[in-house]
DNA sequence: TGTACATCAGTGAACGCGCGTTCACTGATGTAC
DNA sequence: TGTACATCAGTGAACGCGCGTTCACTGATGTAC
């Protein structure tokens, strides 16, 4: 009945004999499962936020639609190199313990804020409502995470490397582009009030 | 260590404790948990349902940006009065457990495909392409679900109903609203091509 | 109306299993003097 | 360079627990004749 892929269904049993040790060697390192999967979201920020500083470092050449594209390339290609992080992230964001879930969420609205002021910057958002700033963002950061949801769903969710087919990824890759670029669309068009 | 919320961490003999009957009992009514987890979608999906009969007969009165407040809200209250419902999909959505995950994320395609057909009739999609269709359908059933994790993330994740404050919940709408609006905004702009 | 039988929900004992956690312990590596 | 001691990762036995599932069983309700 058990072996499910999450990180509710790992027991602390499991982890320690993949680490070839015994389950009470476990207790040298961390107080408990919690704090593991803290450690683990951690580490899978920090490859998010490796993400982003490459994102941003391919910026300057021209802005518009490419940028759309190149966002959406680099995310696809980190989802897919990083495969087990994002996937422990998604399933820790609807599990069952509340730490983790928790952690989570702070972290992705900590991630759409940071992207809420970096929009901010740019001319056609100057006289949006700070309000107005951080519900596009999260529009934006809810489309990104609907987007590697279906990356992870279509590459399989098993503990393998099922590996996604071309196509799959094309199709994903071409609908989120196209989503974000009809938001972007909507910009000049939006009155801001308060 | 256990006791967490999910479908995952719901054991067969608590269910038949909770029924107020021994385990054994438990197969008179299902094979096993996976059973009783398609069972629960079923029932939830038939929530959903019923919610978009009720949001398509309030319809009529007039098109525009009262669709989707009108929309918005029966949303909200439907996920309200149904939390358990909804809850249960959240979780079983990102569920180690591949049969319910797969069961939910084929209704949600479903009803995204439902949602094409339906918009598929305005005026203003008429020269869309099928792709276009569910690529926009895609991202208003993406922003539906977002704002449900956030009604549900707002509401507390408990067993108990802990309700869910005022405030928090006219800030969830407002968000809301203004992301469909948003999107709705760009629509007349998009140049759909195959 | 009465009798025989099938269906069905629930019972209770028992099983073997993997679990988290405790405890006293071992042996290697680093540090102070 | 040598000795004494602290730190640290790992060991292995043991515990009590809740789990899914099996089995033969009971008793009530429905159905056929």
């Amino acid at each position: 009945m058990d072996g499910g892929y999450g990180f509710d269904s790992l027991s602390l049993r499991r982890v320690a004999r993949a680490a070839g040790v015994v389950p009470t060697a476990f207790y040298r390192h961390f107080d408990g499962m919690d704090e593991l999967g803290l450690a683990l979201v951690e580490e899978s920020v920090a490859t998010l936020r490796a993400m982003l500083r490459e994102s941003r470092e391919g910026g300057g050449v021209d802005k518009g639609s490419g940028l759309i594209a190149r966002s959406v390339e680099i995310l696809v290609a980190h989802v897919r190199e990083h495969r087990r992080h994002f996937a422990f992230m998604a399933h820790a964001r609807a599990s069952g313990n509340a730490v983790l879930r928790h952690a989570i969420r702070s972290e992705t609205r900590l991630f759409a804020s940071e992207l809420a002021t970096d929009i901010a910057r740019l001319p056609v958002l100057r006289d949006w409502t700070t309000a107005d700033l951080h519900m596009l963002a999260g529009l934006f950061v809810d489309t990104m995470i609907a987007t590697i949801d279906a990356i992870l769903e279509a590459s399989g969710s098993g503990a393998g490397s099922e590996s996604l087919s071309p196509e799959a990824s094309a199709r994903i890759v071409t609908q989120a582009e196209k989503q974000l670029r009809l938001i972007a669309l909507a910009i000049p068009h939006w009155r801001s009030t308060p």
